[in-house]
Formats: structure tokens, C-alpha cells, sequence
DNA sequence: TATTTTATACACATGTTATTCACAATTATT
DNA sequence: AATAATTGTGAATAACATGTGTATAAAATA
């Protein structure tokens, strides 16, 4: 997967500034903007894979800047994250309406934002090349797995152990590296808690997507 | 969707062309009155989506235009926005109350007025079609939820509340952002409080509207 | 101000999810 | 084949999140 690239639309300039620092630091290709035309602009010379846009700017406002983009059917995999300053009423709404893909408030904190950035372009992936691996879909909106075509409902833990198996099909993920991701690098949980999950998944999907490599971990396959 | 009409109506001619050629160049359709009366019969035979009313007119005032059309049921989907020095803080208000959608004040910059504009036709195109979404409408003009027809009057809380989530259905809206949406980044409200106004909405327009994602927040399901 | 409505808080009930643990089953090692 | 290491499983329990009744505060309304 190419490195992505991210537009940041903002009048602040000390914003620009701190998102693009700590977007460049945790690894992605930004590029900024003080306002919505630039914006614009930027859409069709940059072509950025998420554009992080202001709601509130002078001029025309990120929700009309997020209506011209999404007017564009070639735009329609650019993912659209607002950054709203307070419960903007109904603003907010729209925003959603008018198709933003997701949100975050202000004061923006550079961690929930990179995370937050992150669970998008997985959406992204997941979503683009639309084969179905192995009969197991995820939906990260919804928080549902289809399976054949129904949804299932997966509680938390199961949710997003499923989610890392199932983010690298055929790739053995070691049972440390599970722990890291799932439940964190300072929890500490016991030997078998793993595997406990693993059964619940199985339970549920069926046991031929989960496949166990004795001594090392688990992985999802095709 | 139909390029939206706009009928500007102020008695001074330079204003009225600077706002025909501003708007003009943003893709409206315009058309303009000098005063009350000729708006009045622009009403009938232009059809307008939205109408920018100077207040201080002579003869007809603003505020009396705006009541006249609005008396007619047959001119509610009309928009009207207010035009006003900056010093007639009263008639504002009054405005508003006359049945007025929207104000803006003098002198007029061309890209705010734009942008309001278009946010007041968003609301519009909103409002119009309004697929009913598993039984449940929101009018948000009228301040009302439509539960199979009829009228549901909501407190403001649970108004948002269920906006939000209606806004996008099956899509899962996490506590935390519900918190920041309804209530605001800064309000600190207690663990329940989000669950008791879900109780509310679901003894109100029952149970099967709104599901509980455990560990992560509700959505609104179709 | 009195009254009603709305919003929030809180304690506890309930149900779900997460974890542990003892032991069985399996696989690898010698 | 015997042994050790690892994983699967059933059942118990802990931890947790949500639902609910009721009290109280805050706001709106009369």
C-alpha cells in the first residue's frame, strides 16, 4: 500500500502546522490549505486519499467545501474527516449529511486523530477492492461482520481481534502481537485468554476462517 | 437537483447588482425587486426558492413583505432572508419572528452571504424529500418528529439526540461522540445520562428504532 | 412566584462480556 | 512411546456496560 496522503484544511495557521507535524511523524504525506478554495485547488493537483477539513472557516465553510468535493463522483474515495470546534448544532449534522465520513472535535488531540485517521483508510481498504475474503466482511461503520451477507453482532474484544486477523488474510499474527493490538501494551491478561476469544469467533463464523499455527499465533484465512 | 432562484429585493440599485452579479457568478438564478409591492407580484410569477429582503424599504417595510408572503401556505417553502444594517438590531428580531428564516447584516460581504445562502437551501433540500427512514421523519423546521404520521413533540435533548443518530442510519455513533455532538466538548455530564434519554426516545417512539452497540454506542437502524 | 416540564444524577438490577482456571486434547520433541 | 509443550474446552467468576426507578436540579412556562 502507497504511503497516504492527507490535505489539511484549516485558517488557523498554528493548527496546520500542528497537524502537519504530527501527521508527518506518524507517517503520512500531508499537504495543507488555509481555505476552502484553495482547497479545491488542492483536491485536483494533490489528490489526497483524506482531507481533514475545518468546519468553520471564513468564506465558504467546510461543509460546502465537503458538498462541492463529494458532488464530484470522481472524488468519491477521498475520505472526509471534519474538525469542529464545539457542538455546532446542527452544522455538525449536515456535515454528516453532506457526506463526511467522520469527525473529530476540537481541542484535537494528535493521538485520537492519528487513530481515528487510521480506522478511515482501513475503512479505505477494505473497501475499495470489495472482494469478499473467505465469506467474512467487515463493517467498521457499523461496527457488524456479514457473514454470507448477515450480520453479525461481535462484542468488543471479538470485534477487533477478528478485525486485526482479518486485516492481513493468510498472515500469522503471533499471540504477542495480538495482545499489543487488542488489549493493549500495559494490560496483562492470562494465558488463555486468547484462545478463549479465538473459540468465541469460531463459534460464531464457523471454524474454517481461523487457523491455528502451533507456538506462534493465529491467522485469518481465504 | 434544479438550479436554485433568488429574487433580491432592496430599494438601492447598486445593491441590488452587486448581489444579481455576485450570486449570478456562484450559480444562482437571479432576479430582483425594488420594493414591497413588486416583490410581491415576483412571488407569484418567478417562484423564487429564497428571497433576500432589505428591511428598511420605503412604503412596505421588510417585515411586512416577509409576513404577506408568508401568510400564504402556498409560499412556505420560501426562504427568506433578511437583509439589515447593522444597527437595526430590534428589527431583526422582529424579522425573524415574522416568519424570516435567516439574516444577514450590512455591509454585505458577497462570500458569507453566499455560504449562509447555501446552508438555507440545504436545509430545504433536506427538508423536501426526507425518505421516511423505518417510520420515523424529522422535521427539523417545524421542530417535530413524525412517527407514522403523527406529530411527536420532543424535548430539545432528545430532538438532537435522535437527529444525530437518524442522520446517519446504522451507523454507529460511539458515546463519546454522541456526548460531543448533543452536549458539547466541554459539558461534563454523569455515565447515565446519555442511556436515560435513550430510554426516553425508545418509550417514545419504541424500542425497535434505536439499538444499543454494547462497549461502543447506538445507532439508528432502518 | 408557583407549577410544570426537562435534564441530570444516582443507586441498584440485569444482562453481557471478559477473564480465569482446571483439565482434556493435541502436537511436537526426544 | 513417553514426555513436554501448547492449545482447546467447560464451567465458574469477575468485571463491566447498560437498563431502570426514583430523586433532584435546572429550566421553561404560566
Amino acid at each position: 500500500m502507497s504511503k497516504n496522503k492527507i490535505l489539511i484544511v484549516d485558517d488557523d495557521d498554528d493548527i496546520r502546522h500542528l497537524l502537519k507535524y504530527n501527521l508527518e511523524k506518524s507517517g503520512f504525506i500531508t499537504n495543507v490549505a488555509a481555505n476552502g478554495l484553495e482547497c479545491l485547488e488542492m483536491v485536483k493537483s494533490y489528490n489526497p486519499d483524506l482531507i481533514l477539513l475545518d468546519v468553520m472557516m471564513p468564506g465558504m465553510d467546510g461543509i460546502e467545501v465537503c458538498e462541492r468535493i463529494k458532488s464530484d463522483p470522481q472524488n468519491k474515495n477521498i475520505f472526509i474527516c471534519f474538525l469542529t470546534a464545539r457542538s455546532e448544532d446542527y452544522s455538525q449534522i449536515a456535515g454528516l449529511e453532506a457526506g463526511g465520513d467522520d469527525y473529530v472535535s476540537k481541542p484535537i488531540k494528535p493521538k485520537v486523530l492519528v487513530s481515528r485517521i487510521n480506522a478511515l483508510l482501513r475503512r479505505k481498504s477494505n473497501e475499495e477492492p470489495k472482494e469478499i475474503k473467505n465469506g467474512i466482511q467487515i463493517n467498521y461503520e457499523k461496527y457488524v461482520v456479514l457473514k454470507n451477507g448477515e450480520e453479525v453482532q461481535l462484542p468488543k474484544k471479538e470485534f477487533e481481534l477478528l478485525s486485526l486477523l482479518h486485516s492481513k488474510p493468510n498472515f500469522v499474527f503471533r499471540r504477542e502481537q495480538i495482545l499489543n493490538h487488542v488489549w493493549g501494551t500495559d494490560i496483562v491478561v492470562g494465558d488463555r485468554t486468547i484462545d478463549v476469544h479465538i473459540r468465541k469467533l469460531r463459534e460464531k463464523l464457523g471454524d474454517h476462517h481461523i487457523a491455528t499455527v502451533k507456538g506462534i499465533g493465529y491467522k485469518y484465512i481465504t
